[in-house]
RNA sequence: GGGCUCAUAGCUCAGUUGGUUAGAGCACGCGCUUGAUAAGCGCGGGGUCGAUGGUUCAAGUCCAUCUGGGCCCA
């Protein structure tokens, strides 16, 4: 009997599955939309219509997608799924990064452990292979993410026509003659005879020699600074690496240390006050010096102590890391030995002077004292084990004794840089480098100029990378490596480098053909074959390829001369967008800028979108946060919750900051997922029978509550709209969690069910409604189209075809519109009213329900007491016949009172007397019989009009 | 150490030019329903707005300092 009036119900119909299993059934769907030829289907729609680039930075290629990655390529996505629905056409082109260091070391790592030596050719080959099957592996990854590309013009830095490009914006530089060559310490292998990376460098124990060294000022600087002069005067410097005195330039000072003349006896000397006693200890001085004088470091800067034993000057310079943990607080600056020695060797245009040759001896330049020349700088392996110090450093300590100027000596076991492969010490030592300048002909002010006009999202990206761009050093740009674009330079026998625009163009053309290997294959007379030389250079016989490459800053930075300019994939320059994390202020979007600049004179992009580092739920970066017990790739959290939800945890969050992960927050998505997912999926189920061309009612004969639910709607589409303008996804997020939380299924849906079910298939009331649903429908599953690009795709052809897979997919439609009709806020005040008194009376039910007195709502009957003058007393009354199924109950009583407030009394329907009607659980006064038994009047009224 | 930046309920987010007892969704607890059912509904608990000090009649909101994160430098 009661299934037999169930049958009697329209109720929901549909094979969208309410379980997703998104791990299991996403890679049909996108092997489906693979079949449909997705991508080409969106851009062939939109050929005419206006573009929007998004330009891909270059993920590198060197191992499985990270979450990180996972999420900029998802924004990416998302922000371009947005933007073909408003009508753009977005071609998208992805990009790898192939050179670098990174692939190169794996690569050497293993033919070292296989014991194996190749050619630079062959390394490189290994190094293209390798990078090459990491594009497919991080294809396959991003893919199943459910990104949509032009993956057939795709771009790579390590495609001959790519490397082409690198170098002639490479030749733009050097047409604009902002190239040119000068020194910079690197740390060097001496038995390779090769610079090494920081990678490439293992920390261990070494015992070095320390000194203290004394540099003797001469009366004439004592007397210009107010120092005593009656006794021999010494600034004392210290160092842990004697073998670099020879190559002393100045002494550096901290500005505002205290610094002492303490007075020994014979003799005087210059320290840090705070480690005068260290030193005094280390000399075996036990009597306690009188102090002279007592100054700031500033007071002491340009006093000119000499060497020790190398006919110069030494003079004092200032610097800010100079500190008292150890030493004397005067620090031994050799500009060609040291990093932060070379800056403050730029900045007091010192020579960054190197007298150590790639052997690792001494050089006779002249300079270098005549004993000291072909000595090896720092120990062998044999010397190592021999506890033997290196020769270089022997000979020193034995000048600066015959000199007089060894204060102390002692040793030291400290952490010291080792080269890798060789085991033995490395050495700190400047090399020739190709520079760009950056402050000639303009090019550092046409930058800054730049960035004023380009949008940056969020704001303060400017000032970041404003910071970034001013503060920026002259770019070194050479690598003494072999996986990446050579620099096109030239050098003879005398090291002389060569290097011409119109040459380095016309090398360019070569490599397009051939690829860069041609420069590791070919003689520079092969290669300068059928090239005009600018008048001044050798014959090409008497010349040889350099072996640098280029910054792989450079490679990446190329992009928009490489794809943009060329319109690869359809694309055009300069982008509408570039979107990356915000460690690219000084990475991609700065070094794009500097070849926009140089290259093209203006920047590449005309919007630049930043998001933040994924973070653990501690806060803390992942790396840092703990043991995982799998690697934080793409791949692993898709095959854990598919990647829809992956994809719907990347729009929750504000990613302008740091981006929380954790299981816990992922299982949150997962909830707000299912929520979506039910949503949709009831209004699709209810709309089985509802065809909008045959049934769909005008707006002006609907319902109340559907109208209000249209407004609804329509005021979700204008936010959604404006937080997706905004690259504001989190507040789509929010936005339609709430509307499908409480707007629909706490309200608009539960209370339609009593309509939708109970009512004659062809009821105006549930045609009315069944219309609302199908345009809301329409509007949410489109709202959440570029988010939930899986699922709204599969809401989509259910909805529509009745079908898993239809030709027809939601990404080849437009941006919903919200017709001017739904917008009614006269009607929206009225029924958001209502529902405030709706909430009142969930409230005075609830102890009911609670006491056992209640069950469901509909057993409820009301009465709503109110003074009838007041507003809320005539709203009730404009809107009595609405409120039973409003409140869901079974009747609602309406009564003028005298109190000053509303109050509501609620009572159980049987205990009124009222009879429960079998099929729609309402309680009414009186039943009827029917060929079903016993209904209320409406039920047998629906089952005549749809037996 | 420097530049930029963040800190509101267990989680994700709102909090307009400083102005009533700080909001939402999710999660949680207790009920209801069994005609969205590995669903749905109702009610409820939960925050000294990172800390301290200051400006003000009034501060989550302005200022200073500190603590703890993040990215980039050194």
């Amino acid at each position: 009997m009661a299934q037999d009036l169930k049958d009697t119900l329209q109720l929901p119909k549909t094979d969208f599955p309410m379980r997703a299993n998104l791990v299991g059934r996403e890679p049909a769907r996108l092997a489906h939309w693979e079949k449909l030829g997705l991508y080409g289907a969106i851009q062939k729609k939109h050929a005419a219509a206006p573009v929007f680039v998004l330009h891909d930075g270059p993920p590198f290629t060197n191992g499985d997608v990270h979450i990180g990655t996972a999420l900029n390529k998802t924004l990416k996505d998302i922000t371009l799924r947005y933007k073909t629905m408003r009508g753009f056409r977005t071609p998208y082109v992805p990009g790898w990064d192939c050179h670098g260091l990174p692939i190169e070391q794996k690569v050497m790592r293993q033919l070292q452990s296989e014991n194996k030596q190749v050619s630079t050719a062959e390394m490189r080959s290994l190094c293209d292979q390798f990078s090459e099957t990491w594009i497919k592996t991080q294809t396959k990854q991003f893919k199943r993410l459910g990104v949509l590309a032009d993956w057939n013009s795709e771009y790579k830095t390590k495609n001959p026509a790519y490397e082409a490009d690198i170098i002639r914006t490479f030749a733009k530089f050097v047409e604009k003659d902002l190239v040119y060559r000068s020194k910079k310490p690197v740390y060097w292998s001496i038995p390779f005879e090769t610079a090494l990376a920081e990678a490439e460098i293992e920390y261990k124990d070494h015992v070095s020699i320390s000194i203290w060294v004394k540099f003797a000022v001469p009366q004439s600087e004592a007397e210009k600074f107010g120092l005593p002069t009656d006794k021999p005067l010494f600034v004392v410097i210290w160092t842990t690496t004697p073998w670099t005195i020879p190559a002393n330039l100045a002494i550096a000072l901290h500005p505002e240390i205290d610094y002492v003349v303490a007075d020994l006896g014979a003799e005087r000397i210059i320290v840090a006050q705070p480690l005068l006693s260290s030193v005094l200890t280390a000399a075996k001085i036990e009597v306690q010096p009188a102090i002279l004088a007592t100054l700031a470091g500033a007071k002491l800067e340009g006093l000119a102590p000499r060497h020790p034993f190398i006919d110069r000057a030494s003079p004092v310079v200032l610097a800010d890391y100079v500190t008292t943990d150890s030493g004397t607080g005067c620090v031994h600056t050799a500009p060609g030995h040291g990093s932060e020695d070379y800056l403050t060797g730029l900045k007091y245009k010192l020579e960054i002077y190197c007298p150590v040759g790639d052997d690792g001896k001494y050089l006779d330049d002249g300079k270098v004292p005549a004993d000291l020349v072909g000595l090896t700088c720092l120990e062998t392996v044999e010397e190592l084990a021999a506890k033997k110090p290196s020769p270089a450093n022997l000979a020193v300590l034995k000048k600066l004794a015959g000199a007089n100027a060894l204060l102390a000596k002692g040793k030291i076991t400290h952490s010291y840089p080792h080269c890798w492969r060789s085991k033995t010490p490395i050495i700190f030592r400047a090399v020739d480098q190709w520079f760009v300048s950056l402050d000639k002909n303009g090019v550092r002010t046409a930058a800054l100029d730049a960035i004023g006009k380009v949008q940056w999202v969020p704001t303060w990206g400017e000032s970041r990378i404003r910071g970034a761009v001013e503060s920026r050093p002259d770019w070194c740009i050479s690598r003494q490596r072999s996986w990446g674009v050579p620099i096109i330079a030239f050098y003879d026998e005398n090291k002389k480098g060569y290097l011409d625009a119109d040459v380095v163009r016309a090398v360019a053309a070569k490599i397009e053909q051939q690829g860069t290997n041609l420069w590791y294959n070919a003689t520079a007379a092969q290669i300068l074959e059928g090239v005009t030389l600018p008048a001044g250079w050798p014959a090409p016989s008497a010349l040889v390829c350099g072996r640098d490459t280029l910054d792989v800053w450079i490679d990446s930075g190329s992009s928009h001369m490489a794809v943009l300019n060329r319109q690869q994939g359809g694309t055009q320059r300069p982008a509408d967008l570039y979107l990356e994390g915000s460690d690219q202020h000084r990475g991609w979007f700065q070094s794009s800028l500097w070849t926009g600049i140089i290259a093209a004179d203006s920047a590449p992009y005309k919007c630049v979108l930043t998001h933040g580092f994924i973070v653990g739920e501690d806060g803390k970066k992942i790396s840092k946060s703990g043991q995982y017990e799998k690697p934080p790739t793409s791949d692993n959290y898709i095959a854990q919750y598919g990647a829809d939800v992956i994809r719907l945890w990347i729009a929750s969050q504000d990613f302008t900051q740091d981006i929380t992960i954790s299981d816990k927050i992922l299982n949150n998505a997962s909830e707000a997922y299912r929520l979506l997912r039910n949503t949709l999926r009831f209004q699709i189920s209810n709309l089985f029978d509802f065809d909008p061309k045959r049934d769909a009612v005008d707006i002006e004969k609907m319902d109340t509550l559907d109208r209000w639910a249209l407004h609804q709607t329509a005021a979700l589409l204008r936010d959604c709209t404006a937080a997706y303008d905004a690259y504001e996804y989190h507040r789509v997020y929010q936005l339609c969690s709430h509307f499908c939380s409480v707007t629909l299924s706490a309200v608009y849906h539960d209370i339609l069910k009593d309509r939708l079910y109970t009512h004659g298939t062809h009821s105006a009331l549930r045609r009315s409604s069944q219309t609302a649903i199908h345009a809301i429908f329409e509007t949410l599953v489109k709202i959440l189209a570029p988010i939930l690009s899986l699922t709204s795709d599969e809401a989509w052809s259910f909805a529509t075809a009745k079908t898993e897979y239809a030709a027809d997919s939601i990404h080849l439609h437009d941006w919903p519109v919200a017709p001017a009709a739904w917008t009614n806020a006269e009607l929206d005040a009225d029924v958001t009213a209502l529902l405030k008194i709706r909430a009142q009376v969930n409230e005075t039910i609830e102890p009911q329900r609670a006491a056992g007195k209640l069950g469901k709502s509909l057993d409820a009957a009301i009465t709503l007491s109110a003074p009838a003058a007041d507003a809320t007393f005539k709203l009730l009354e404009k809107h009595r016949e609405f409120l039973p199924e409003l409140f869901i109950v079974s009747q609602v009583g309406l009564s003028a009172s005298e109190a000053t407030t509303l109050s509501i009394a609620v009572s159980n329907c049987q205990e009124l007397g009222l009879a429960r009607c079998p099929r729609c659980w309402r309680s009414v006064p009186t039943l009827a019989a029917t060929t079903h038994g016993e209904l209320c009047p409406r039920c047998a009224e629906a089952l005549i009009a749809s037996p």
